[in-house]
DNA sequence: ATCGTATTGACACCCGGTGCCAATGTCAAC
DNA sequence: GTTGACATTGGCACCGGGTGTCAATACGAT
């Protein structure tokens, strides 16, 4: 019932856009009542958006599981690429939210609330890997807000300029996020 | 007119919190229809978000004095930290609205946007700095998410932490990025 | 067949937001 | 001072997402 629900839904959204399909319009294409609808998916955002928690998990245990002698990037980078590749391997569901995302301020926000939550969550992760406490030590904050960054960006990259090597791609960013964060100057690749 | 519908949703809104005071509530407290507000702010949240856009035009406008030879990352920092400190100046509004957005999921999202939007045009400043194509090579995109991590993570900072110096707290930021992201190991501070 | 329990649907409601149009200003020209 | 033009306002109906309530239905166990 629920896969059912979601399937119709990504079809008319795919179909109309999210803005313009109303939960009415996917309760009658799935055979059941509006309240019904959201009694599987708490809103309408949800059927699109719980994908992309999948994808949070799945950062978080990658994350967890780089031994813990790795500094932080080097795991956040370890960890990134394979997720990242996996997400990438089914390429016109990330196109279709990509450019959902794209078209619906609505859907926007309730896609970076996620992230938002992500990154918090990271923080904490990122603060037992350093051993400091989060509310003194503005570090994993700033390492987690940085991890997002770097997964944005490699979507919308992607989406944008099609790379045929994705993990390459990853690795370029973390490449140019160091020269740009690096003290001495360097030229922009 | 619209100043005095300003203070009185700000005062609401510090009374009763973001979601439990209606458009209607402040339109009643006005002394104007609601159809009136909402020619005056074009949504309720609009009316707690214009602050935050005049701090993004403000730090856009000051990174753009900065001097095109300082590295990007250097131009960001020393255009931040005065903006930081005159925002800061006022205590008592940016507590006011930091703690409206962590009660409030609706106004945090509307926020988070907002952010997104400065960044998009961070990165375009980014680009025409480094001299390349925001298309093409992501560097502006990476540092224009690493100024909005910075300059979120300043008010988190500032707000959990009320540390005495606020350029110091600034600085320090920009410390603790560089030192994680960093390619040699480093203990966190 | 019957009872107890989930699942469902219908309905009413809240709130933010919009379109539409009439009423109320306000100012200018005569 | 009256008339007309124009902008500001208010009232109203409406949309869409989301929630609470409660009766009806389906279903599984006995």
């Amino acid at each position: 019932m629920r896969g059912e629900i979601s399937r119709v839904a990504w079809d008319l959204f795919a179909a109309e856009g999210y803005e313009a399909t109303t939960v009415d319009e996917i309760a009658r294409a799935a055979g059941v009542s509006r309240r019904t609808f959201f009694r599987y998916f708490a809103s309408k955002e949800n059927v699109l958006v719980e994908t992309s928690d999948a994808l949070a998990e799945d950062l978080l245990a990658a994350i967890s599981r780089r031994p813990a002698h790795e500094p932080p990037l080097v795991a956040v980078h370890r960890a990134l690429r394979p997720v990242v590749e996996a997400r990438l391997a089914d390429a016109d569901q990330a196109r279709a939210i990509i450019r959902l995302l794209r078209e619906s301020r609505t859907l926007r926000r309730a896609m970076l609330e996620r992230h938002a939550r992500m990154e918090e969550r990271l923080a904490a992760l990122m603060a037992t890997r350093l051993g400091t406490d989060p509310r003194k030590d503005s570090t994993p904050a700033l390492l987690a807000f940085v991890t997002r960054a770097l997964l944005d960006t490699a979507f919308n990259v992607w989406f944008d300029q099609h790379p045929e090597d994705v993990g390459a791609m990853v690795d370029d960013l973390f490449r140019k996020l160091r020269a740009v964060t690096a003290t001495r100057r360097k030229a922009a690749g």
